[in-house]
This record gives structure tokens, sequence and C-alpha cells, in this order.
DNA sequence: TTTCATGCAAATGATTTGCATAGTC
DNA sequence: GACTATGCAAATCATTTGCATGAAA
């Protein structure tokens, strides 16, 4: 469902700062620091505050149309719509490389047996070592 | 190896602050963050100073002798030389539930053949939906 | 003795909050 | 018109840095 639905049904307003951090998220399929958001929507509304778009951040995380995840470089926020984006950082050189869903079929049964757990369908990052950093120190 | 051989190697000295770094870390098998280990050191040597503290763990960090990591609630702190410490963790009640190596043998294999990617071995961190919050928005 | 490590205080950077005003429904 | 959302400025929180002093090797 769209965020602009939801955003009515929850009785909140649709402003043009909350469109516009929308939009961004979804244009843009690849993660976004808050600082990417803030610069996006400054360049189209220079006048919007950073503290506006904390509290909408936080608004749509509530109402559940944005994921919000820890990062080496920060915390990162995407679109809850969208497809998966599963991650491998390297801890190394902190590259990131875009992984596909069907590694975790297993681990993903194995954890709802064990645990009763249901791991994020959209977003997991995994961190290790790249095919470049493997042996190095 | 142990991080006092390691910080002697390397040149460093082992001061006590260090010290009683490494001896929390090496006591408490579980996460820890910067607070936990200030608090920590702060109750054996209470003039020992943040910075000295967040110094040391870059340092630890930088030889080898620990690894950081980010979790919902902060950065968390544990020592390299004990097994693993893979966690689940629950976006919604923000619960972390232990988890065994076991699950993850077929993701590390494919993950490897598909990406050359190596998998962390001591610390995996998946977030999701605990058995508890399993349906709830 | 020489150099590295520490404590202190001040700086930083990201995020949060209080409050009066402006904008949406 | 009522009530929410915003901009601004100041507060907060964790972490970092500069610098003079103190303590390991």
């Amino acid at each position: 469902m769209s965020c602009e639905k939801t955003l009515k049904e929850k009785q909140f307003r649709l402003t043009p700062q909350r469109q516009m951090i929308i939009d961004i998220l979804h244009m843009n399929s690849d993660h976004l620091s808050a600082e990417d958001i803030i610069n996006y929507v400054q360049g189209h509304l220079p006048s919007v505050d950073k503290s506006t778009i904390y509290r909408n951040l936080d608004l749509l995380l509530k109402i559940g149309c944005v994921y919000k995840s820890e990062s080496p470089d920060g915390t990162i926020y995407h679109h809850a719509d969208e497809g998966h984006h599963h991650h491998l950082v390297c801890s190394k050189c902190n590259r990131t490389i875009d992984c596909e869903e069907d590694v975790f079929s297993s681990v993903r049964k194995m954890l709802k047996e064990k645990y009763g757990f249901q791991l994020d369908s959209k977003h997991i990052v995994l961190t290790g070592r790249c095919a470049n950093c493997k042996d190095s120190r």
C-alpha cells in the first residue's frame, strides 16, 4: 500500500515535506542516509529543516512505510514497499555487495523452526570479507 | 592469542586501564556497550576518563583483539577470541535471542560460492520478528 | 630518559526537543 | 477554525580531539 494512503488512513497530513521524503525513498531503491534525504528534500524545498525530516522519518517508520537499519556508515533508511535489499558489507574495505534472496531460504526456514524467529523479508545485512579482502588483515 | 600478548608484540603498553578493558571483555561473553565498559572500568579505577576508553577500544579494534558491531541500541563490543555470538534481534520489541552457528552453514557456503564473500565467523546479527511479536504490527 | 598513554576540557556531529507560527483538513 | 506540522534555535547524547602532565619500558 502506498505511503500516502497509509498516512491518510492514520489521520496524518500529507504535507509537501512528507511527499518529498516519500518521493526520494521511492526513487532511490538503494539505501539512503538521513543526510541524503535532507539534501534531496532541501534541494527542492530549501527552507525545510532537518528536524522536520527526522520527525517524519520517525513517523513513517512508526506507521511501517519505511525501514531503518544500522550500517557501518551510520543509519540508513529505505522504503518498505520495495523488494528485498540484502547486502553483504565488507568489514575491511566497507564495500557493499547486493545479495539475492535465494541464499537465505534455508536460514529462513531453520530460524523459524528452531527459534520461532521470522527473518526480515526485505532487508538483511551481513558482514564479513569480500573477495578482494578475503585474506588481508 | 591473548590481547595482552598482542599489545606487547605491537609495541603498545599494557596499562591498568587497558588491562581493565580487556578484563571486562573477557568476563562478559555477551555484548557490551561503550557505556557498560566505561561503568565497569570506572567502578575499579574511578579516575579513568571516557576518552581513554574510547581510544583503547579503537586500539584493540585495530589490532584485532576486539570486534565491534551496530545494534538497534547502539554500538556494541566483544572480545575477538571468544566463540561465536550470533544474535536475532526483534525489530518490534528489540529482544535479542542468542543463535547457534549451525543454521548458517548453508548461507556461509552459498555466499562464498556465489559472491566470494566470507561471512563473519564470530558475530552475525539478524533482524526480524521474534515468536511473541510475529503477527503484530 | 624518552616516548607513549592519560585526564581534562572543549569540540564535534548527528539527532532531539520546546515553542511560537504557519498550513492542512 | 481547530489542530497538526513546521522552522528555528537551543539542548542533548555519544564520541572525538588538543594539549599539558604522568607513567611505562
